[in-house]
DNA sequence: CTGAAAGCGCTTACAG
DNA sequence: CTGAAAGCGCTTACAG
């Protein structure tokens, strides 16, 4: 019976047929787990959220990505949550049970904001695993991880290239750099205001944990500081949506008088008017290729893949335009 | 081994430390597959989510509360989105391939968009499920399925209920009834406005798919077609956004002028100035509720259980206010 | 308290 | 082309 459910190339057509009749009347319904056994592969990725309350949108892509890459084989995806302290040594880590024993799952993708010892502790029991680089935080000391990760630094490049672009040259960045990702977004803005010869300016300091509200704050500390301010880089949509929201309590037209950008590319955009220029980061790409160079690793143990950095893209809306548009406003 | 590995309360001290330092020394890991072979079961539950695009936050929180109450267990949630036409035969659906398996998973969540026949597949093959009842699209049909669904008609009362007891006579519902879930929430409305000898006016209908373009567009309307309103209940927190961003191009005031509430207690609460008025559904009690009826079936083979509807919970914010409060304004 | 054996339900050479 | 047997790595009575 093996044979005819494995499609077995030697199987007379009238024994599959019998046999697929009596798979039928008896309900059968083969064992997984037997099968498993046997094979002695799983075929079962495992998606771990770190140190995340839930899965926000942000993840929420990323998953979708790995989703649709993994829906186009066999596998399947276990997810799980977890979280652990960035301090405590390897060892000192409890790992999901399932992923403690040897075959449960091949390989593992790991997401959410992670540290250097639970990757440690991945290692100890050899799982396969390939990070999302983005929210790592602190680096991996002696050996190349095989991470996915998107240019966060270039994508706030081409943001403030965009703008310089349309003519703007007094461009502020706002977005706290305790965060690292908003760190190299800073980055970014500032080798592109280099770049250009313009002098920046920036707001980075924030006693808010709410980026919509530190937002609002610091457009209008910009503007207080800086009249002739006529752009703002931000470090995310958040920070981009406050800015919004600043601007129209000061009465201060978006994109007329100040054009902004945010980051992320969220549903954000779309709740601003006009819409915000932000700059995407292909959430969906980053987990199909977190899938991808998993799949990889798995056919080809023990390889190490150099981490592999996807581009983002700018997507110009409304809530940037060129500045003569802002200087003629002034100007009436 | 086996016994020290599952703690057998017969082994002696010396035994248990010998067999563990050489599970160390060998980097031994257990095999699930033959565990679970053996054991019969896999402690593997499915997070079905049906014909959506990709995990939104709504969803995105019934599974934190299924993962939730599951962490207290020894079980794993496997995630796979699917989507199906809801028309066809039951035979005809193509079953995500782990589930046509006998052992590969314990039960199943359904949740996302789902019809009757999807249901009645899972019946075929005698998969124990358990659904989320509020996105289920017609009836099923002779016997009554195990669901945990919340209570749409009732909150929409509660809000309803709210802004007359806030002293407001002039109430609009604004919300597309041609998506089954406001309808019931239509449905909720109405009974207060009617249980209050109120009369109720509506905009139910709507060209566009974009609930807060809808808002705009129908908070206008309604001011056009009835200057004395003074509330809106909503069909959802994307519609009572899009009324606030109506609201501030008309020059009208919110809560002073009109007071809103939302629906869902969606992040968009906080977006608005001041804060939406919601009825947030809990999702996470939703999917832990759905987690425990299932785990509860696993043990109960056979057993039906009710479906179990949770109440909802109306949170007010600054959107919803007194209706003297408009009625100065509207003198001053 | 512990060793040795049976058995879970498959897959896959191995004979015929 | 197909039947019968070995073996995957565990758990759990069964002896001792």
């Amino acid at each position: 019976m093996s044979r005819v459910l494995n499609n077995h190339p030697s199987v007379s057509e009238e024994t599959r047929q019998r046999v697929q009749e009596a798979i039928r009347l008896l309900h059968y319904r083969p064992s997984a787990q037997a099968r498993r056994l046997v094979k002695g592969s799983t075929d079962t990725i495992c998606f771990i959220l770190s140190n995340r309350e839930f899965l926000k949108t942000f993840h929420a892509r990323i998953l979708q990505g790995v989703q649709s890459f993994i829906s186009t084989t066999d596998y399947q995806i276990i997810y799980i949550p977890i979280s652990y302290q960035p301090q405590i040594p390897p060892s000192a880590i409890t790992l999901p049970r399932i992923i403690t024993y040897r075959d449960a799952v091949d390989g593992v993708i790991v997401a959410g904001t992670n540290y250097p010892n639970f990757l440690a502790a991945l290692e100890e029991i050899r799982v396969p695993y390939v990070v999302f680089g983005n929210n790592m935080i602190g680096d991996v000391p002696d050996r190349r991880v095989d991470a996915v990760s998107f240019d966060e630094e270039g994508g706030a490049y081409e943001a403030t290239k965009h703008l310089v672009d349309l003519g703007h040259r007094d461009i502020w960045f706002l977005g706290n750099t305790a965060l690292p990702w908003f760190r190299d977004r800073f980055n970014g803005y500032l080798r592109a205001v280099s770049d250009h010869d313009l002098r920046g300016r920036w707001i980075t300091e924030s006693d808010t944990k709410d980026n919509v509200q530190f937002g609002s704050l610091a457009i209008s500390q910009a503007i207080e500081r800086d009249p002739e301010v006529t752009a703002v880089v931000t470090g995310n949509d958040h920070v981009a949506y406050g800015v919004w929201k600043g601007l129209r309590e000061l009465g201060v037209a978006m994109p007329d008088d100040i054009s902004v950008v945010g980051f992320d590319d969220t549903e954000l955009c779309y709740l601003t008017d006009p819409p915000l220029t932000s700059v995407s980061v292909h959430n969906e790409e980053v987990g199909a290729e977190c899938a991808r160079m998993l799949l990889d690793k798995l056919h080809d143990p023990g390889k190490r893949f150099r981490e592999r950095v996807l581009s983002t893209e700018l997507i110009p809306r409304g809530s940037t335009g060129p500045v003569c548009t802002a200087r003629a406003a002034a100007g009436a």
